[in-house]
DNA sequence: ATAGCGCTGTGAACGAAATCACAGCGTTAC
DNA sequence: GTAACGCTGTGATTTCGTTCACAGCGCTAT
């Protein structure tokens, strides 16, 4: 319990906001991934809307709680105006100075098949502080060539390039068989978070970040859910009715 | 605490057994993830592999610890032996009790275009168990042709489509602008289950499982965490080192 | 002015998933 | 035959994310 109830005009520093201010990175992985979405979905908002925005209404925005909105907000110590919400603006750039590195990060794709142009198609059109910067592939009939404005090399010039680029986020297209030593050898190169979508788990050294993106899984899951529902009766639901 | 210690050689009845048995569904959604990866896992193996397997083995191939092997089998009541550990053919069996629907089920594909024919390649090599029945687009150009096995039909027949063959669950790889929309001609039509790869929240009834492939979120993610490795030290590692 | 409403910020309670730790037992080694 | 080992099955514990509930306050309406 902190001061004796003045009132203060500055913003009053409580311990989860000193806690970020001093430099310790408390985001959890699904407080990072929906900032993320707050993020977008504000910036996708009409030109006309409103210069600030409520809990609740961000929340339905991202198909969210309104108790959570609040709470990731206070977690990078954003805060608003009982009455106004939070302004969007400043909202924006605050999770922005969360999320995005001042730098920019670079990233490369590996593995120009089918889903590997249709992840570089998705990628191009997002802001340049988180591009990917190089494609690769073992194929010579796609190397040398610029597909959705990403140049594609050969593989064997992964670790030059890796390494010249600063890239540090891999995207991982390529066969089951081959992922493994993919990865291995750009965690050699430097790369350190990788997003993989080929079906089989990564093993890689610690200090490095993993995400899981199985299809499969996900499918799944979605199907031994949607019997449930179909069947059993109650489910937690996912996302508020309309 | 249950029984007297008399060695019994029926294999027992724990209370988690008895709720399976009893027909109560509790298997979790990282569970269900889980459980579906061993399944893969197992079949994946060189034809010449043991025919059981060590809860640690199993952990290995699949990047997860051997305690939560053992918890997620004792879940579904499969029980291996001490000494030899998993039969492995009967638990991919016992597996596919447990996410297969006997009787199949059938997915339907919405939005033909890049990223939706890179999945129709992914999906068309899976077990006819859950496949994806069909697929639609709005664009007469790609209407009426087989793409990767699959039928791609006018959007407008999508609720007759759907109804005919029973389809239950539904991918979407339409436009951010459009996903709403279909997902609730598709709901309307009797699909429950979805994997939704446009780049917005649904918002659909209750009674729906809706699972969020978002790609761009999973980027910032990944790119948030790789910085946090680079700079901070110590972070909590994904997937053992090899 | 002043009363009342509704929103933010946040401690506290809750719930679920991961992890620990160990009893029991089959197996192997001697 | 006997001892020691290692694996399974599982209760107990811990950790972590979500949700609740309310204090405090600025705005609006009267």
């Amino acid at each position: 319990m902190s001061p004796s109830g003045m009132g203060m005009v500055v913003p009053e520093e409580t311990p989860v906001r000193r806690a970020r201010r001093t430099g310790a990175k408390p985001l959890s992985e699904p407080q990072v991934s929906r900032l993320s979405l707050y993020r977008r979905q504000l910036q996708a908002r009409p030109l006309a809307s409103p210069a600030t925005i409520h809990s609740h209404a961000l929340a339905a925005l991202c198909g969210t709680s309104a108790a959570h909105v609040r709470r990731d907000l206070m977690t990078i110590g954003f805060n608003g105006s009982p009455a106004r919400g939070y302004d969007v603006e400043q909202l924006i750039g605050a999770i922005g100075r969360e999320l995005d590195d001042p730098d920019g990060q670079r990233a490369a794709l590996v593995g120009v098949g089918q889903l590997g142009r249709a992840l570089l198609d998705y990628f191009t059109t997002r802001r340049p502080n988180l591009r990917v910067a190089a494609a690769f592939d073992v194929d010579p009939a796609k190397t040398g060539r610029v597909i959705h404005g990403c140049r594609v090399w050969p593989l064997d010039d992964l670790a030059e390039v890796v390494r010249e680029q600063g890239i540090t986020v891999g995207v991982l297209t390529v066969p089951a068989e081959a992922v493994q030593e993919v990865a291995e050898r750009m965690v050699a190169a430097g790369v350190v978070g990788f997003l993989n979508f080929a079906p089989v788990p990564l093993r890689l050294p610690a200090r490095t970040f993993v995400e899981e993106m199985d299809i499969t899984t996900s499918m799944e899951r979605v199907a031994y859910f949607a019997r449930a529902l179909v069947a059993g009766g109650r489910r937690k639901d996912e996302h508020r009715a309309g």
